[in-house]
DNA sequence: AACTGTTTGTGATATGTATCACAATTATAT
DNA sequence: ATATAATTGTGATACATATCACAAACAGTT
């Protein structure tokens, strides 16, 4: 159930924010708002896709299960599109999300969505530019996960969620130690182990959840060099 | 020199086949083709980027510089655009791009596409789609790096190169071994390890460049579980 | 408050691959 | 044809991290 019309929605994508009344009203007759509980699934790999899911608030994880292991792909903050490439690209959903904290999201029929990309450029456009810097961040995750070693991945990652996500060099992390290991592609021992390291050598405070960075410039540049 | 004007080419995108008369003279004014012999880099990282550029034939590869090594993001085979993100996505290269065998690639200007974006849906329709698929790809392969060791690492690639590259299990390799080892993240004497110990379980045969997959199933099923 | 299940930390050991060194082979230049 | 440079293959060793085992701490349930 929808708590407010798409038109004055205070929480509109920058490609929504394109869109006439005329097509806001198209949007809003084939969009559901959802609420999300930390730990719920919104979308499921393997599950057919046919709705794009726009994220209005919350944080959520990309997962994938790969050969090995689950992987989490990417931490995702809102305002964003959700699983546009797999909705798009593909008709099976190539990877899963689920909230990290309490998040609602706006399900949009897939037809609704390539009818306002049809008849709205600017629309278009706004998609078009949140597709490629998407896969530019996804690059520069991959080449940190294959070329850094295991300080350099965690400290990247720890850095990320101080400057991106909490915008605070102090934080109560939303993953566990298997989950943080599935960001960074390591055990969950090595976590331990190295968050155990950064805390005796006075880099960062580490208490459960709690993160602290006390020599941030130590930090980056442990991830700068790997 | 244009050997051809864009509404005669035999070559054009799937977005460029939506585009009208009108858009294709458009397209045709403000599109420079060139050719590139092995080697030749196309764009480089770290350059301003304003232009796209299509593919026309040939195979590339885009490389970019990590904190620890050139690493082959992925090669790409005509036709395609190349650089999409990193020109919409920022104004500077994030990765270079370099032919691996003759190509010819045409530029096209910057805001001359950014027009057609806004005249014609079906077009940014299009270039929306392969974005969409390019994301998906490059995630697959980030999983596989990640996540398998370099055993099924190189399978995979040499099942690429077989299956989406010269649909033949014989080919010669565009690539010497050490850009084989910037591909599959590993160092060049592991390569020539593995190319050896493949080669004395007659899984294939490799002959310098020359490769010849000879067992199929067992490459796949190596590449498989990593 | 007690019990059970889950998560986390640490020690010991195993494993995969990087690095280094060097020689052999191949490609290129003269 | 010869010399030089680049590429490749192999052996030996070092190193980073996974895995296994187990105990301690924490969270959830009764």
């Amino acid at each position: 159930m929808k708590s407010t019309s798409c038109s004055s929605c205070l929480l509109k994508s920058k490609a929504v924010i394109n869109l006439g009344d005329n097509e806001l009203d198209i949007l809003d007759k084939s969009c559901v708002q959802a609420t999300f509980d930390r730990g719920e699934t919104i979308f499921k790999q393997g599950a057919l896709s046919s709705n794009i899911i726009y994220l209005q608030t919350g944080l959520i994880k990309l997962m994938i299960k790969g050969p090995n292991r689950v992987q989490i792909l990417r931490l995702k903050k809102a305002p964003c599109y959700l699983g546009l490439p797999t909705t798009m690209g593909d008709k099976i959903n190539n990877y899963s999300a689920s909230a990290l904290e309490k998040s609602t999201a706006c399900f949009i029929d897939m037809n609704t969505f390539k009818e306002l990309l049809r008849i709205n450029p600017a629309f278009s456009y706004e998609i078009i530019i949140e597709l490629c810097k998407n896969e530019l961040e996804q690059f520069k995750r991959c080449v940190t996960l294959v070329q850094n070693q295991i300080f350099g991945r965690l400290a990247s990652n720890l850095i990320s969620f101080a400057d991106d996500i909490y915008s605070s060099h102090e934080y109560e992390l939303p993953l566990n130690r298997n989950e943080l290991a599935d960001l960074v592609c390591t055990s969950r021992e090595t976590i331990s182990r190295i968050l155990s390291d950064l805390t005796k050598e006075r880099i960062i405070e580490a208490n459960g959840k709690h993160i602290k960075i006390i020599n941030y410039n130590m930090l980056k540049e442990i991830s700068r060099k790997g």
